[in-house]
RNA sequence: GGCGCUGUAGCCAAGUGGUAAGGCAAAGGUCUGCAACACCUCUAUGCAUCGGUUCAAAUCCGAUCAGCGCCUCCA
């Protein structure tokens, strides 16, 4: 059981950190949580708000008259759909009434509980470990949109009831993926996972590809999306790569056009910021790296300062650190063939000289397959892998 | 059946009352010996459809159509 865990703790790490998901700084488990698992629970029934019935402990959603305000759900309708749809459990008050513990099944894991030996309901754990590790309120609740009910409403219920504060300030519910306009589903086929995707293209681009929409809306998955993704991506990445050779190689000095550079360069951190504080439009702040990634690009074909070419430069790193991507560009380290790639180069420069183009062709031909692009630049010429 | 979300160019997508950002793709051009990168030009009298309100609507209201989520176990 438990290493059953583990290893799927473990790939899911493995899939987070190569979209660059950062780890939180607790990453509790339930089964660590019983003792405070079951003081919630009797606090609950201490409170009025939950009963016990034959070693099963139910919510009473009735005595809580909120409920239903996240899911914008009115009570008396969920009860009157609820009773059509689903066949009654005898025990319960209210069909909506949920579970906060359980007796133990046979086969099941089981703790032990002033209600009897058995396992916690699914949803007071989250307000369980909520409580402990962030306090009674929270700023921000995140989690899919197929969770706002009943799942999210149900926190609510349990931490509110208990703290008589309010849980959680703000609600983030992302939207679902499709796969070409179809809900992924095993048995449609068109089921796959962040591993599967990420043989196909990096994480990074996955990461592009979500930051690509409002996290609030569906986001439609497919081939040809993706690799619009990866260019678009590229088009920062060769931005970066060419501001990089340009800044080492640079020798306009400074002048007086810089503060005028400079001024519009934090012009895009403004934009950037606007849209990220309009409840994360992150569709709308790439909207802001690309359009200094077009400043760039006109700015290294006219000419300027190394001063404001690294400014911008700055810019395009931090905007792009705080999206998370163009992160492992750091990997300048040194490349094993620097040495032989660059006597190649020279060589071609030579051919080029001496008009010798087959020459130069199959320099450039014999870099290609060893993985290397160059570029001629006024600068000149300019080489990477990939 | 009920509640909620969504529908903007070939594709993705921003824009929630003042006259349609940005990206990808395609096309033409500039640069280049060629190429790659880049740059320039071009792409919606139009925002699912039909009505309504308003001086003004993608944006507000109503109806309709389509897709999705939830209403049940599970999280």
């Amino acid at each position: 059981m438990q290493a059953v865990s583990e290893k799927y703790i473990a790939e899911a790490f493995h899939d987070a950190d190569g979209l660059n998901v950062k780890r939180a700084t607790v990453h509790p488990r339930v089964t660590q949580e019983m003792p405070e698992i079951i003081e919630m629970i009797q606090t609950l029934i201490d409170n009025g708000y939950a009963y016990v019935d034959n070693g099963t402990v139910y919510y009473d959603t009735k005595a809580f008259h909120e409920y239903g305000k996240l899911s914008k759900k009115n009570l008396d309708e969920l009860l009157a759909g609820a009773s059509e749809r689903v066949t009654a459990d005898e025990a319960k008050k209210n069909p909506t009434d949920f579970v906060l513990w359980k007796p133990q099944k046979p086969g099941e894991p089981k703790w032990e509980s002033p209600w009897g030996d058995g396992r916690p309901g699914w949803h007071i754990e989250c307000s369980v470990m909520s409580k402990k590790y962030l306090g009674e309120t929270i700023d921000i609740h995140a989690g899919g949109e197929d969770l706002i009910f009943p799942h999210h409403e149900n926190e609510i219920a349990q931490s509110e009831a208990c703290s008589g504060k309010i849980f959680a300030r703000y609600w983030m519910h992302n939207g679902f993926i499709t796969v070409d306009n179809e809900k992924m589903s095993k048995s449609a086929g068109n089921f796959f996972t962040v591993r599967e995707i990420s043989e196909k293209f990096p994480y990074e681009v996955m990461r592009f590809f979500i930051l690509s929409g409002h996290y609030r809306m569906p986001l439609n998955f497919s081939d040809t999306l993706m690799q619009a993704s990866q260019n678009g991506l590229d088009r920062i990445k060769n931005c970066a790569a060419s501001l990089e050779y340009y800044i080492a190689n640079s020798i306009t000095a400074e002048n007086a056009e810089d503060s005028e550079n400079i001024e519009q360069i934090n012009g895009f951190m403004t934009k950037f910021e606007t849209a990220m504080d309009d409840d994360f439009n992150t569709a709308d702040a790439i909207t802001a790296v690309y359009e200094l990634v077009k400043f760039i690009n006109v700015k290294i074909k006219e000419g300027f300062s190394k001063k404001a070419a690294e400014a911008a430069h700055k810019m395009l790193m931090e905007l792009c650190g705080i999206l998370g991507i163009l992160q492992n560009n750091e990997a300048a380290e040194e490349d094993g063939d620097k040495d032989k790639i660059e006597a190649l180069i020279a060589k071609r420069t030579e051919a080029k000289k001496a008009k010798d183009f087959a020459a130069a062709d199959a320099i450039r031909d014999e870099l290609a397959a060893m993985g290397i692009t160059i570029k001629d630049t006024r600068q000149g010429v300019q080489w990477f892998r990939g």
